[in-house]
DNA sequence: GTGAAAGCGCTAACAG
DNA sequence: CTGTTAGCGCTTTCAC
């Protein structure tokens, strides 16, 4: 006697009733109730309601990782990003969450700081998680060892938001290049010369720098030669640069920086939230009114740089159709329906009030 | 003959190495291999050496799986949020998830929108994959039956953000009535006395409206409760109040509605990020001087509400600790080391120079 | 300190 | 259309 909560009560017995529970009330073999519940095969119309019955009567709940360990598949997802309270990633990842749940997939959710020893430790619990796919936003641009696993338990990957090298798996991108690109444009069609890249990246080190750390994710690569680009092509003066991570405190040391100079940029691009903060704060403590004495293009719009006075000038990137594409390439993938090679979004520049034609400015 | 990749090579074969198949390289038993493997008993010196050098080789990743199906614990938690692209949520999810993990618990995100059926079919969703305990930011004040979940299936859970009337699990709170106190009797002490609340809820229905919707959830309550414990220790005037969705649009009416009112409102507390933009929007519609014509107090500190001019004041949630509270209670809660009862975090006004001393405003 | 064997709950051949 | 049965990969008594 295998049952346990099959008695005659309607289910407040010990234990959660099991498939099996079901199938003795409902008078059928476990094969049968399976069907019905696992909602494949054909099974009679009188059956299938007895079985329906006895399983609601006992209040069965599929056990979903005996299934996944019997077909193999877990109809689990992971995540790996920076960090999801990062206003970026958490929209991207709402998009992957509701994309993977359309399809039925849940989504684990993973943070890495940025930090590659976390983010190998993430792509091994995940792999050990036994996840269908999943989606990484990779913290370096040249080591992916932990992503190709040596060996068979290569999984379905996709990279969000930065390339990786070498690798050669599905790349849902903006077209960051052409964002930078066209907030340059825009800087000297106004008749901005001494223009300022004030870039985050996790790679560098000890506060605001010149020089280029060499491990910045390529999404860091892609927006200075979209700056530079621009500038190359009116033969402009070359930009002043300054690398920090990504906090407000280091960005208005950087900020500081470009704007106190010998000859001090008028127009900053800031590469993303906490840049632009950092422009905000210098200027206010030097006193510089942004869209006057300073222009400024940020990336990426929110809320309130359209709602604060002035409105930034942004390089809006469509986030949430990011992890859509994302989602959609790796279930796709998952799915055997063929391989996505790299998708790139196209980005729009808003223009608002922060970009304003150049004059001489009084210091 | 059941090994299949313990041949001679580095486990290039076709399948990915089981238990079994880093055993028989090691040439102990499959008890020994898991022991050491698992990190649990007693194994010696050597055999464990083995152990781990022919798990190495074969390039051998635990199956989580087949370990959660035996064990009866899938080291997984649920968390069941509104939606984790806004910035409450994802602080608290990002707190989540870090305390989860440093006790060995990834984490399951799942996005309601607020809606009950939604909330209904993550908590099914949840409970069918065996997570461990979940966290659910509930949609409804009142209805719970699917959290509670007759029968033997109910999971560990803790509640966030929001109480549920009859439902007694722990819940983890800010302490939102006193916030709202505070801000109001900050209005009150500045000489105010045509208060106006904009209150975000979901249950709104149709544009904002005066009527508190029955169903708003539990902060809801609170909030407007603290706002009028206020006025009424000072006998005040009974504040203005409009309900609306959670978006800025609507809260751009309703401000609209409380400053254009024959006796219009000289403060306003909006109960969130999207109607703290509305009253923004409406006062510059109106022309109206943030910090001068009109006062304003938002809940929720951010970047921007502190960069922006003026900088608005706030009343602070501790959202990082309220999220990491939430998973140290329900991690307690499986391990069974004790139930919460309900957590209760302090909040913090902090005055910047959204609050003006009032003055007779020119209309 | 190590091994043998039972079984977690489910699915998928295969047989009838 | 329905039943029988053999595992999925792992842990865990219980012996030795």
């Amino acid at each position: 006697m295998a049952s346990r909560s099959g008695k005659k009560g309607a289910g407040q017995s010990e234990r959660p009733a099991r498939l099996i529970d079901v199938a003795h009330r409902a008078e059928v073999s476990r094969a049968t109730a399976a069907r019905v519940l696992g909602g494949y095969g054909f099974v009679g119309g009188e059956t299938r309601e007895r079985v329906l019955a006895a399983a609601r009567e006992l209040n069965y709940s599929a056990n979903v990782v005996a299934r996944a360990m019997r077909a193999g598949r877990t109809q689990t997802i992971g995540v790996v990003v920076a960090d999801i309270s990062n206003s970026f990633f958490s929209h991207a990842t709402r998009a992957i969450i509701d994309t993977a749940a359309k399809a039925g997939y849940q989504t684990l959710v993973l943070n890495t700081d940025d930090d590659l020893a976390k983010e190998i430790d993430a792509v091994r619990v995940l792999v050990e998680k036994r996840v269908d796919g999943l989606i990484v936003v990779p913290s370096s641009p040249t080591r992916y060892d932990h992503l190709v696993q040596e060996g068979e338990l290569a999984k379905p990957l996709v990279l969000l938001d930065r390339r990786v090298e070498e690798l050669h798996v599905p790349v849902v991108c903006t077209d960051d290049r052409g964002g930078a690109r066209a907030a340059v444009e825009l800087f000297l069609a106004r008749g901005h010369t001494r223009i300022g890249l004030l870039v985050a990246t996790a790679a560098a080190r000890g506060g605001p720098q010149a020089p280029q750390p060499d491990d910045a994710v390529s999404t860091v690569h892609e927006r200075v030669a979209g700056a530079l680009e621009a500038i190359d092509a009116r033969r402009a003066r070359q930009p002043a640069i300054r690398y920090c991570r990504s906090t407000i405190e280091e960005a208005r040391e950087g900020a500081l920086a470009l704007l106190t100079h010998k000859t001090p940029a008028t127009a900053i691009l800031a590469t993303n939230e906490e840049m632009t903060f950092g422009v905000l704060a210098a200027c206010d403590e030097l006193g510089l009114a942004v869209g006057k004495d300073v222009s400024l293009v940020s990336f990426d719009d929110t809320p309130w740089s359209r709602a604060i006075a002035p409105a930034i000038s942004v390089v809006r990137r469509p986030v949430y159709e990011l992890g859509h594409a994302a989602a959609s390439a790796l279930i796709r993938e998952i799915r055997g329906e063929g391989r996505s090679g790299e998708i790139l979004l196209p980005v729009e520049l808003i223009d608002r009030r922060s970009v304003a034609k150049h004059a001489k400015r009084a210091r």
